[in-house]
RNA sequence: GGGUAGGUAGCGAAGUGGUUAAACGCAACAGACUGUAAAUCUGUCGCCCCCGGGCUUCGGAGGUUCGAAUCCUUCCCUACCCA
């Protein structure tokens, strides 16, 4: 390892603290950035992360880029794989679907959240971890003593927890244990930090207190704000469809941003992008006056972060081209159907390309005016199309086929 | 173990024998409009033929009835109270 040198105090503390919501307590972590610049040893930051949902969004980037700031200081950045208990599953709540996943689904939904979070995290001073390590060998008598360390009112005091409780909706048992094994976690790796959103706060505070408990020192912790999702309600998230990926084409980035709500601008300006902070005056005045161009500057700017900047001005040409001057993509997905000179009906077609789940859908697009071939718009569910070369089908604003005849 | 209240479409939530494919809200989808895939407005929103209509749905399985989401039996699941 080389020899380590730390930006001064004042400095790691000004970036730390951009952004964020809360840091828990923020005279602990000036100590410990203290002590680890005169002891030359970086901290050790933590951040868990749930294995059973491998796309990371916009969302996770918030308190990733955090964590990259901590990178960039010279710390080191821990990531936490919960395949124990993704292993586990939870059978808890209306997800009942939700299978528990094997030892080798959850290494490779690790492998791929680690594969995409390189995305913003730096490569030198990052170490990706299982929590089964330490959590697999745990025996019964030694969870039964982690659990006496915590009391039943004290889970309850978790907001979700105490709603569901409130409105008599079933809480598992073993989802109280969930905490304590994050909990776990930072007693394993002695986490200096740990980041998460706020809605995390909470398993925040028991690693603080269990790490305690086992007579280590308590690690500070540092909640994110909420990324809203594309709605401007909701946090953002897969289930809700509202996110915008890091791993998504060009175009999708683009155009998902353009539809968030105006105010969403600011934060996402803020949170998801690396706007210097000098520059964020500028960027407020400038969605006051002109949103239309400071929306563009922030897809430009994200597609650019998660691709290049070539990439993000072909998304917006593509951009314009489709719902600007309502023309076709130049490039789209391209589909072998049916023999050259055979007619098919338009519902037949829209169902077997799987443009339309099911003929009454179907119908119902074309009655509705949403479909067209080659740009005429078909408008008799009755219609029968003609295979005679390309046709390029429409369906709604933005779904395309290419259909050619095999 | 005993008691009570529940389990309805993606979600929330009406409906307690026929006029209920099932109100209403949200989400979703289409159209108009727009700088936008935002907002707003309009329409659609089980499947099949679509003029009319046909078929399959209301935790599971049986049953009563000309007819059941609605009544009965039984099983499964959830919460609360009592023990």
């Amino acid at each position: 390892m080389a020899p380590v040198t730390f930006p001064p105090l004042n400095e790691q503390m000004d970036l730390v603290r951009r952004g964020v919501s809360e840091i828990i307590p923020e005279e602990d972590l000036a100590r410990k950035i203290e002590r680890s610049i005169t002891a030359k040893k970086p901290l050790i930051v933590k951040l868990g992360c749930d294995p059973s949902r491998p796309d990371l969004h916009l969302g996770h980037s918030v308190v990733l880029r955090k964590l990259r700031q901590f990178q960039d200081l010279g710390h080191t950045a821990v990531l936490i794989v919960g395949d124990f208990t993704g292993m586990i599953g939870d059978p808890s709540g209306k997800s009942k679907t939700r299978p528990s996943l094997s030892l080798e689904e959850t290494r490779k939904n690790g492998e791929s959240y680690f594969e995409q979070a390189r995305k913003v995290l730096s490569d030198t001073n990052v170490r990706m971890v299982y929590n089964s390590e330490w959590l697999g060998p745990m025996s019964f008598a030694e969870v039964i003593k982690l659990a006496a360390k915590y009391t039943v009112s004290q889970m309850l005091e978790r907001e979700d927890f105490h709603t569901r409780f409130n409105k008599e909706e079933p809480i598992s048992l073993h989802e109280f244990l969930y905490p304590l094994a994050q909990a776990m976690d930072s007693v394993a790796i002695e986490s200096d930090v740990e980041l998460g959103g706020t809605d995390q706060k909470f398993n925040l505070l028991v690693g603080r207190a269990i790490q305690r408990e086992f007579g280590k020192e308590p690690q500070v912790i540092l909640t994110m704000p909420i990324l809203p999702g594309t709605d401007g309600v909701e946090k953002m998230s897969k289930s809700l469809d509202n996110y915008i990926g890091i791993s998504e084409a060009p175009k999708e980035i683009f155009g998902k941003t353009l539809s968030i709500p105006d105010r969403l601008m600011y934060d996402f300006f803020v949170l998801a992008t690396n706007t210097p902070n000098e520059h964020l005056a500028g960027v407020k005045t400038m969605i006051a006056d002109r949103p239309r161009d400071a929306k563009r500057l922030l897809a430009r700017t994200l597609v650019t972060l998660y691709h290049n900047a070539e990439a993000a001005a072909a998304a917006e040409e593509e951009f314009d081209r489709i719902f600007v001057k309502k023309d076709v993509p130049d490039e789209m997905e391209e589909l072998r159907y049916g023999t050259l000179g055979a007619a098919v009906p338009v519902l037949q077609l829209l169902t077997e390309t799987g443009l339309a789940p099911s003929r009454s859908e179907a119908r119902r697009l074309v009655e509705q005016g949403g479909v067209s071939v080659n740009g005429a718009k078909v408008a008799d569910p009755k219609a029968e199309l003609t295979l005679s070369g390309e046709l390029v089908v429409k369906v709604g604003k933005r779904k395309f086929l290419k259909v050619l005849p095999s």
